[in-house]
DNA sequence: GCGACAGG
DNA sequence: CCTGTCGC
């Protein structure tokens, strides 16, 4: 890459003129103004002997800067322990420079930063803009800044030759893997002329050893129940240190500077000046040597023209592919996205890639000119990765800090705007509106769906191709996590920079406005990278498990339609709420008083382990059936509370308080808190990603479990209203979806039947197991019936039936045999259903939505049960899933091609709940009907009922 | 982190 | 069987 006539050498002057300085200190050179001119001889001495050797084309030398640095800011006794500078160096300084300056050498400077700073950012430029790089210094802290072409040239000193360090010689001396490692060992042992403090009782033997042995510092902590005695103690006690002296032992390479390509190039001294100076400082030999006429010392180096050296990338031609190596590239590829996992923590090596450890060129935009190059070449791209930068993990609520684009591995940008300033901010984002509205380019993210509802308020509606890695992952690995930090980690080994690192953590977490952009732009270049790396990781192996039609037809359109749903948000009666509030405080308070008198003492209620101390042990209830859980206590839930209860009347009472305490603190107070106070709409948020299933989740709030079953839990859901007086809640739910679902899996032509002619299916479901004609199934058998369903689609088991029923075992099973006898192929689907799960360790649903069920073969009985079980359940409750995402997407579809102002609001699993103008009723409501029947059609007909009302309750 | 309970 | 939230 670089080429002879690009070699830059950056020297840090301090380190230089110290050393200059105490080796002379043993025989002073005092000149006859009585000034010692030890340093500045020894240093001008070494800078001529370079340029005279080593015929530099580019060079600059480095100061520290007088000021505190960021270093001091962090820890305050950082190089207290240095004494003041001797008097002879101080003086040294101004001639030093004087004499840089007169050879045309640029002096850099940058207020807050030290040398190596400068140094190290410069190199890193450097490197890229093709040159070797010689970083001239004694110092061995600059080791760590070593790579192919940046090295450390070690003046020579006291008879040992000049020596050039490269990267081998580096991991040769601590024997490391890694350059970066040289932190971790500095961290650790510590520098007693910087005060760095490190970890006490190593020094650069042991933490060799251990940086061998664990990789780094932070692994070393986490690992340090591996170590022994002494050292074990003190690396626990002084985890913090430790990680605070890597810290100031880190080379920061963010320093604002430019690269200043012609400004470093080595043009020869003004040799009138310069043999002013060296008059003035009565060098003598010296001047003959550099200025003499019998040999022109310092050469003037051959000129040649620069060819790179804007920040900006702007003559990279399109379609090339990356300058940088992929990370994942350089892992052995796990064969399958299971494996992956499976392997990444086995075999993953014990360091991981970092920010500081892989080449990347990561570019903070901040003029209008930059933004308008990037969105030149983001407009020719196919696909972009993107991330925004927000105030708050709330995306209804956060507000822009900026977004950073990728479209090559290891290359992104990022735009800051201004968080506080919300039209200035649209202004910016809308210069993008082009990119991000366009359906030709694909717009790949990281649970993109918040970034999409966080664009809305920014007047952007993202249009085209969505792939979001999450979901990804999700389809791939159901049952694991899937954050964009453990996905770098097991797929890609690589660490990125952490949230915390930047914001801290706990209650005292800053956000993301408080930060510089400066600060904040690798962090946010890091995350579209790494998301475009994840997305290309992940793609073939989606292709090969033929999940990309579930991917691409169903998660990804999804994720726009849930991103409209909840920035569309619902109305609630927040006055009806409030006036529940004080009617149920009420109630219980004289709850709590009937109890206290009838147990006769007072306690808390909701505490079960004070519960079960005054029922069993005070009161003496239950007898013989007292039943503990798994951590001692007694067992007070509701199953067993309800057969006390003709015992005593505390037990109902203390039943009903329950009802009532979490009806107030989980719905009436909690709701109305959440109300969003812009748009004055709840606001709930749909996680795509969690339910191994493939069902959708709710939080904050939980619209999915709004209580309907009591009378008095149902007040709540006549909170949920229409928006205004023009709409009106329209509520569509699939009838009886998974036992339709069971019926076409098994193809039970008895099942089939009673769905076909549109019986009631648990009644007719009793008729068979009772053997009566299906007129004379009374309510308890149909209620039976009913709970043998639920337990067919949840994988019955005798002892399960049982439970729920709460009848013996023996006839729980005897209900099952006579299932089985009336639903033949019921029976045989289960069978096959486990037999596959046991065969290829995952089951599968309709659209081939995986779940893997890894203990299918386990030996113990229950985990092999549960695993039997859940290969039953997660096809029927997964493929209900698929067909109402599908739905969904439909629904969504044709509301906005046709315009209309009715909006989908809510989904509950098997029901979606629409706020529906209603002049528009007439045309919306059959056509969700139809949409939702035909979403995928099935060997038996779907039915789904439908109602309105003003409220949900009405609605239902 | 657990027990209890709201929903499907 | 699948969830999320509350209070302890």
């Amino acid at each position: 890459m670089s080429t002879p006539d690009k070699r830059l050498f950056l020297l840090d002057a301090m380190a230089l003129i110290y050393r200059a300085h105490f080796a002379f200190s043993k025989n002073p050179r005092i000149n006859s103004k009585g000034m010692n001119t030890g340093a500045a001889l020894g240093f001008t001495n070494t800078l001529v002997d370079l340029l005279n050797r080593e015929k530099p084309t580019h060079i600059g030398v480095c100061y520290d800067a007088p000021s505190k640095t960021f270093r001091h800011d962090s820890f305050v006794e950082y190089k207290a322990n240095r004494q003041a500078m001797p008097e002879d160096i101080s003086i040294a300084i101004p001639y030093v420079k004087k004499i840089v300056e007169a050879f045309g050498i640029p002096g850099m400077m940058m207020d807050g930063f030290e040398a190596d700073d400068i140094i190290g950012t410069l190199s890193c430029k450097a490197e890229k803009a093709g040159y070797d790089v010689f970083m001239m210094t004694p110092d061995k802290d600059y080791y760590q800044l070593v790579t192919d072409h940046v090295f450390v040239y070690k003046p020579a000193f006291l008879g040992n030759a000049i020596e050039i360090i490269d990267k081998p010689k580096v991991l040769e001396r601590w024997e490391i893997e890694n350059v970066k490692q040289v932190i971790d060992i500095l961290g650790l042992q510590g520098d007693a002329v910087d005060n760095i403090p490190g970890i006490p009782g190593i020094g650069e033997k042991t933490a060799k050893t251990l940086i061998q042995r664990f990789g780094s510092v932070e692994n070393l902590i986490a690992n340090a129940h591996e170590l022994k005695g002494k050292q074990k103690e003190n690396v626990v006690n002084f985890a913090e240190q430790g990680l605070m002296s890597k810290e100031l032992a880190t080379i920061h390479l963010d320093v604002p500077i430019d690269f200043d390509e012609e400004g470093l190039r080595y043009d020869g001294p003004d040799t009138e000046k310069l043999a002013a100076l060296f008059d003035e400082l009565e060098f003598r030999q010296l001047a003959t040597r550099v200025l003499g006429t019998a040999s022109p010392a310092v050469p003037k180096p051959v000129s040649n023209k620069p060819t790179v050296g804007k920040g900006f990338k702007s003559d990279k031609p399109m379609g090339q592919t990356s300058l940088f190596e992929m990370p994942a590239g350089e892992t052995v590829a796990p064969e399958e996205g299971a494996d992956a996992t499976a392997a990444g923590d086995d075999y993953a090596p014990r360091t991981r890639k970092t920010i500081d450890t892989t080449l990347h060129e990561y570019h903070l935009l901040t003029t209008p000119e930059q933004r308008q190059q990037l969105l030149k070449y983001l407009k020719q791209q196919k696909e972009v990765s993107f991330d925004t930068e927000t105030t708050s993990i709330d995306a209804i609520t956060a507000r822009l800090v900026g977004i950073s684009f990728c479209y090559m591995p290891g290359e992104a940008y990022y735009i800051p705007v201004p968080p506080k300033d919300e039209d200035a901010a649209r202004e910016i984002v809308q210069e993008f509106k082009e990119v991000l509205e366009s359906p030709a380019i694909t717009k790949t993210g990281q649970n993109i769906k918040y970034d999409l509802v966080v664009l809305q308020r920014y007047g952007i509606d993202v249009q085209g191709p969505l792939y979001d890695t999450m979901l990804a992952h999700y389809l791939l690995e159901p049952d694991m996590r899937h954050n964009m930090d453990l996905l770098a980690e097991t797929y890609l080994h690589y660490t990125p920079i952490s949230i915390e690192t930047l914001l801290g953590k706990g209650k005292n977490q800053l956000t993301m406005d408080k930060l510089p952009a400066l600060q904040i732009y690798e962090y946010a270049c890091e995350d579209a990278d790494i998301t475009l790396q994840l997305k290309n990781y992940f793609d073939p192996l989606l292709e090969k498990q033929g999940l990309k039609r579930l991917f691409n037809d169903v998660e990804n359109p999804l994720l726009r339609v849930l991103g409209h749903m909840e920035r569309e948000g619902v109305s609630i009666d927040a006055d009806a709420l409030a006036e529940s509030s004080i009617v149920l405080q009420t109630s219980i308070q004289e709850m709590e008083q009937k109890i206290f008198n009838l147990a006769g003492m007072e306690f808390n209620i909701g505490s079960p382990k004070q519960l079960g101390e005054v029922l069993f042990d005070r009161m003496g209830l239950g007898g013989s059936k007292i039943k503990k859980t798994k951590t001692g206590q007694y067992a007070t839930g509701e199953e067993i509370l309800s057969k006390l209860a003709f015992e005593h009347e505390i037990v109902q009472l203390i039943l009903d308080h329950r009802q009532l305490t979490k009806l107030k603190s989980t719905y009436v107070d909690a709701l109305p808190a959440l109300v969003c106070n812009e748009d004055n709409r709840l606001h709930t948020s749909y996680n795509q990603a969690v339910a191994a299933t493939g069902r959708l989740s709710s939080t904050n709030p939980n619209l999915q479990n709004i209580p309907i079953r009591t009378e008095k839990g149902r007040e709540i859901r006549k909170a949920f209203v229409p928006r205004d007086e023009n709409h009106v809640l329209l509520s569509a739910d699939y009838s009886q979806i998974e036992l339709r679902i069971m019926a076409h899996f098994s193809n039970d032509a008895t099942m089939k039947e009673a769905f076909q002619k549109g019986l009631d299916i648990h009644a007719s479901t009793a008729a068979k197991v009772f053997h009566v004609p299906v007129d004379q199934v009374d309510s308890d058998m149909r209620r039976k019936a009913k709970t043998i369903n639920f337990g067919i689609i949840y994988g019955i088991s005798a002892f399960g039936l049982a439970e729920r029923l709460a009848i013996p075992r023996r006839e729980a099973a005897e209900i099952i045999e006579a299932y089985f006898q009336e639903f033949p192929a019921v029976k045989e689907y289960m069978d096959s259903a486990i037999n596959q799960a046991r065969d290829q360790e995952f089951v599968e649903t309709l659209l081939g939505r995986r779940r893997y069920l890894r203990d299918i073969n386990s030996r113990n009985q229950n985990i092999r049960g549960y695993a039997e079980r859940n290969a039953i359940n997660a096809p029927i409750q997964g493929t209900a899933a698929d067909i109402i995402k599908i739905a969904m997407i439909n629904i969504d579809q044709w509301l906005r091609e046709e315009k209309l102002a009715s909006r989908m609001i809510l989904q509950v699993h098997d029901e979606l709940v629409f706020d529906v103008l209603k002049e528009e009723l007439p045309v919306v409501q059959p056509k969700i009907e139809e949409l939702m029947k035909n979403a995928f059609p099935l060997s038996v007909p779907m039915e789904v009922g439908l109602g309105t009302g003003e409220n949900w309750l009405q609605a239902h």
